[in-house]
DNA sequence: ATGGGGGTACCTCAAAAGTGGTAGTGCGGT
DNA sequence: ACCGCACTACCACTTTTGAGGTACCCCCAT
């Protein structure tokens, strides 16, 4: 397997970039860029005529920029690797590549051979991830605890209390009980923190407390 | 700041690792073990003493956990940089370790050297992550997308559809103008929906799908 | 064509949720 | 000592929900 030639394709609107790039693959026996486009809708076109082992794509494209394109690319089913390439590092760009099936998220100023490393890395299959992603990755997942809106600070202890319980799908009955007080007052405290959040029912709580949690994480 | 020396605690029940790691810290002239605990709850009485400014905390602990101690530590108001030590890679020890504060993850296996070095840098206030962590954390936040669970797939459109809208905290009334359908048909559909789901109400329902959804993510 | 599933609508009924108000207790601050 | 706030409880009342059931339409598969 390790032996076989890999297909790539290279998306990036800078003609010059894409040449500097084909120069480092070229390096590869391995290797071999078989197509090349400079916006997101050639890239697509291309992907899925010729489904490429590995599509380098660019994050920062004028017109249809990489995440789209990628969205796009996996809705048509293509299901060659997909390594974003890119000079952000902004958390939501990589949370969001990353979620709509990037296969690895590189920086371009990545030292090349470590770069032609990472690219090797990613046809095997590995999730690969430049180094100073690993921190913006791990800082996005705590997030969720980092944050706490004005809206959570207003709400009194037990307001909080309930808050949670009711994210849990948790009905007025079965919260009384739990905190055993009567159903009447937890009503009462239900009215107020939705009042306090400006919202209109126990559901919008729910959605919005699990949201404000992060889910399961 | 980088000339200063840097107080360390060491949590791991087993007293060889200890030794081992307290040997390879004693390499580093700015780096002094100022404790050792072989328990969770040692551990956060000596951390809230002592306030080291590194605290190593073996993950696979008997009795209390590293994660629970973690927990408890931060609850405590401890602000030391934690980082956690461990065998395992399970995914979600890691997001849960993260989530619940430690500044690092860092597997046992890992070359002396590298550990060190990860160790300084977690101390200049870096998040320190083991190479194969990386992956792991990656695929943490893309499950959302991959898992479509059974459950998902009993339901009609519409019914699916009016899931979505319940996660979005939306009433009867207001789907069924959404859809231009009568109320009294949504909860038609509420009804099967709740039963093929096995919930009881419709805030499970939104809770349950928010979750699926990954949240914001 | 006959049957079944999905979608729609309507009915009834009981339970749950939400709104308004009153009111007692306990606690911390002025 | 007094005030305000959190927490508790109860009452009355409206709206929303969810569980039954019946019924009609449409489409597709046997």
């Amino acid at each position: 397997m390790s032996e076989q030639i890999s297909s790539v394709m290279l998306v990036d609107d800078h003609p010059l970039l894409r040449k500097g790039l084909k120069q480092l693959l070229a390096l590869e026996d391995e290797l071999e860029v078989i197509a090349e486009a400079s916006n997101g809708q050639d890239a697509i076109k291309l992907a899925a005529e010729l489904d490429p082992d590995l599509i380098i794509l660019d994050l920062n494209m004028q017109g249809m920029d990489g995440l789209e394109t990628l969205k796009r690319m996996r809705d048509e089913g293509v299901t060659s690797r997909i390594v974003m390439l890119t000079v952000s590092d902004a958390d939501e760009d990589i949370v969001k590549a990353i979620s709509n099936g990037a296969d690895g998220y590189l920086l371009k100023d990545t030292d090349p051979e470590v770069l032609l490393d990472q690219i090797k890395k990613a046809l095997d299959g590995k999730m690969v991830l430049s180094e100073a992603i690993t921190q913006v990755l791990a800082t996005a997942l705590r997030r969720p605890q980092a944050k706490t809106p004005a809206e959570l600070n207003s709400l009194t202890n037990r307001e909080y209390e309930i808050l949670h319980l009711i994210a849990k799908g948790m009905s007025n009955k079965v919260i009384a009980r739990e905190l055993n007080i009567s159903d009447g007052t937890v009503k009462v405290h239900v009215k107020h923190l939705l009042k306090k959040l400006g919202l209109r029912s126990r559901v919008e709580a729910a959605v919005w407390m699990v949201n404000q949690q992060g889910g399961k994480l």
